[in-house]
DNA sequence: ATAGATGCAAAATCTTTGCAGATTC
DNA sequence: GAATCTGCAAAGATTTTGCATCTAT
């Protein structure tokens, strides 16, 4: 994968749209890398301000949507507890790639295809979700390379 | 399958539980049957008013929680779209892209939820494979979150 | 120097709750 | 008739925003 920090990859990120690293997006960072789960941003605040009392909560909001927009994180919801956002770091850990079927609906042809990243999201999702995800069923339906053209004729 | 309508079954269980029918309550379960997709308590305020204009949206919400906490629907979140609450009226709704489900081994339960970094994979396998997704299929199994400590003990 | 971030306070959004009066069984 | 619901208004909880000030580049 990377070997790069998060905070490594987001002052790249950041620098390369004119956006500059503060040491209160550190500390958010920090504290995301930290904490274990999926932290609300209140508890990532509170973690935050432990090394900055000043830190404010709006600071950590602003850093977590922005962070959201670029990719570095995403917003979840657990339907079992408080109705406050999560937020989820993304790990870099990977499962190992499934293969997965694809089903022309013209010529009935089976596909098979690996899609590694394919797995990483489903990672991500159980992450997120705080399950475990033991079995994936996918399959995707639509029309092979060699119908696409026969299908456009019809 | 059942063929009693949401309204019935509400109906009976909530005599069952000493609750009571009531025209706000049927105006709720009406609009979650007719409203399209999951709808916030605001649309489901909205689409009840049209027949009762003095419906409070605070009784949606009692309604509401009570629907959730008797199972008749599952609250989910769209990490896309904004950030209210939307209600599932368990559709065997199928697949508007975005849309997946998780089913617990153990108590059965399905979550729904979206994964955003899903589609761009599939968008990408796509390029890669020429021809054209249509419909995706995707089903994951597994513990939730609240059995995976069940099946610990076991 | 200056574009961009922060802290603050105030507002916006979404959801819950206590209570008096109305409704269902 | 009595327990249950409802509308209302007010509070809670969460998230966003405008602006003066500060800071990283």
């Amino acid at each position: 994968m990377t070997n790069l920090s998060m905070t490594d990859q987001v002052t790249q990120r950041l620098r390369s749209e004119g956006g500059r690293m503060t040491a209160q997006r550190k500390l958010v960072l920090a504290a995301l890398e930290d904490l274990p789960g999926h932290p609300t941003a209140e508890e990532i605040h509170a973690r935050a301000r432990q090394d900055d009392p000043d830190l404010h909560l709006s600071t950590v909001y602003r850093t977590l949507r922005w962070l959201e927009e670029s990719g570095f994180v995403n917003p979840c919801w657990f339907a079992e507890e408080g109705r406050a956002e999560r937020f989820d770091a993304q790990s870099s850990d990977s499962l190992e790639p499934g293969h997965y079927h694809f089903v022309c609906r013209l010529c009935g042809g089976v596909i098979e295809f690996a899609e590694p990243r394919l797995a990483d999201v489903l990672v991500s999702f159980q992450e997120s979700f705080g399950g475990r995800v033991e079995e994936t069923d996918l399959a995707l339906y639509g029309l092979c390379k060699s119908c696409l053209p026969v299908s456009a004729q019809a």
